[in-house]
DNA sequence: TCCAGAAATAAGAATTATTACCAGAAATTA
DNA sequence: TAATTTCTGGTAATAATTCTTATTTCTGGA
């Protein structure tokens, strides 16, 4: 896999913060230093830094497909309300694994943990209108 | 909500066996049954019956969205080769959940954890053909 | 250095999954 | 019964992603 200034680009993008751009969000991004780059592109070089283990795509949360630049697992904590979905910096605990490779008979190698709910945000704005009505 | 006969039978569709299906795979087969009904109808009710909590849907595993009868927390295997979903019968560890409350100051009501990986047949698979190579 | 693939690109068409819309049917209410 | 509400089927529209094709860029050997 060559690395083409395209590609260079979009890895970047995605590394850049601990943040999970869908495809369109990566292309608004790399449009800034490469104004002339494709879509289509975009999508390609996503998928193809995903099969080099150079990214992750998230399970997605939403209706679009979302990209992850930080390779360590790691939790993420998902907002019902808003669609923020943020990262977690805290051990992954992988017991849990070892225990269902033995009863499915599945070879597990990731595991991929969403925590669903409000965001501190959110949180606040629903318990008002709670308030609200009572 | 009125429990019509088209809801009815999206809702028992899903919940018949522990399947994880499509939109497309429920209007398959509640077809069978209510032959006129469209696929929009399908469509609609099941968003309508995961709004009244008789239904969930699962965290996108592939580009269709999935639902989900089986309404107590589970674990999921996923295989990366053949897209199978399934189900494990093993009470969840909801530790982490406190845990994470804690650190983020998120509300968590719900946790959705996939475990990635290889299912036994695809493994049989995998491994043959690495044994060709060398 | 020049050339012949091979690999990658931009642009846009096509496909897929989902949602929106609407006119009429069915159920509910007064 | 008549008015009102809810729901349905059919179809059009939208959003996300993938495919196609002509063109450009790169690479390794003559
Ligand atoms: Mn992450
Ligand atoms: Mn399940
Ligand atoms: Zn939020
Ligand atoms: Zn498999």
């Amino acid at each position: 896999m060559r690395m083409t200034p395209q590609r260079a680009a979009v890895l970047q993008a995605v590394r850049a913060r601990r943040w999970h751009p869908s495809a369109h969000e990566v292309y608004d991004v790399v449009r800034r230093q490469i104004p002339k780059i494709s879509l289509a592109t975009v999508y390609r070089n996503l998928e193809e830094l995903v099969g080099a283990g150079k990214l992750k795509r998230l399970q997605g949360v939403g209706r679009e497909r979302r990209y992850e630049g930080w390779l360590k697992p790691h939790y993420h904590v998902c907002c019902v309300e808003c669609g923020l979905v943020e990262d977690v910096d805290l051990e992954m605990d992988h017991s849990v694994e070892k225990r269902i490779e033995g009863l499915t008979g599945y070879e597990i190698f990731d595991q991929s943990v969403e925590l669903i709910g409000l965001c501190p945000h959110c949180r606040k704005t629903v318990e008002e209108s709670h308030a609200r009505k009572s």
